[in-house]
DNA sequence: ATAGATGCAAATATTTTGCCGCCAG
DNA sequence: CTGGCGGCAAAATATTTGCATCTAT
């Protein structure tokens, strides 16, 4: 929460400067997970990873650590920081097929605000949305845990070429 | 609705308020695409399904009415309406599996609220939502053309069973 | 008549599972 | 030491593509 500035003017690429890495180490090692070499190589390049990661870029990244490390053990480590809600999963409106997307979840959700043209995905953090969740909470009397919101539209320079 | 809910442990009560039989294929034929009868048949369906459709049930349901209905042109369909917005692709935090829902894109867009505890799925309005949206647009000067927001927590049930 | 759809089979893509040997704690 | 973990292969799911044939307009 210390070094959030979270101040994330991205037109493209994500930057993240919302967690140092060994941030998710720590938090899977407090609560007594094992940490294996193949768990630190993949909790690393999450906790610095400069834009969205999928299955396919985590694999290549890691295996520049390790060429073994297996596709499956990417599958099960994501599944266990979503299950900690350490990571969140996006899809980002399918901008490129049909894979995922996970970010380390940070202290506030945020919006995808993607561009349909050129492929661009900004993230926006809006009060609004904090009041809509707050909004939904009282209204379905549900304790949320995960909220998600994308957006896809066109942004000028697609809207000209269109 | 004997067969279908087989597999389907509870993706909601969906209501479809919003939409006529008819709706989405004055909508294509307004648009000078072709109407086949394989399109009909899926249409049809869309337009009056009570809950969210994924691929499987929608393709079931279809093949009451033609057995020789292929799942590829559920798919080609589906993709069809996509393209002109005319319906929504969800996967409802992924509460079962990878599989996506498709329902036709009303009037106004909604949240879908679910609680990950039970399975069951709230479609909700805001007058919030809508502001977060201009004011997305304003911001990020985009033209929205698809808005999705999916929020996951435990309904109070779920929550005591806990 | 013909552009565009469908069906079928096969290819891709994505995710999960079973099993066995291995290693973090 | 040992229970959880990772690697490997294969299965299960989910989606897309190529092509010959058919049909809505």
């Amino acid at each position: 929460m210390a070094t959030s500035s979270s101040h994330r003017v991205s037109t493209g690429e994500r930057i993240n400067i919302s967690s140092q890495p060994g941030r998710l180490e720590g938090e899977l090692g407090r609560r007594g997970i094992r940490l294996t070499r193949q768990r630190r190589i993949l909790l690393r390049i999450i906790d610095t990873a400069p834009e969205h990661l999928n299955v396919e870029v985590l694999l290549r990244q890691a295996r520049h650590f390790d060429p073994r490390l297996n596709r499956v053990t990417v599958y099960r480590t994501l599944d266990l920081l979503k299950r900690f809600g350490l990571v969140d999963e996006l899809d980002l409106l399918h901008l490129r097929g049909h894979q995922h997307y996970y970010e380390t979840h940070g202290p506030r959700d945020h919006i995808h605000v993607a561009c349909l043209g050129c492929g661009k995905v900004r993230e926006v953090e809006s009060e609004l949305f904090d009041r809509l969740k707050r909004q939904i909470e009282r209204e379905c009397d549900i304790e949320i845990t995960v909220a998600r919101t994308e957006i896809g539209g066109y942004c000028p320079a697609c809207r000209r070429r269109s």
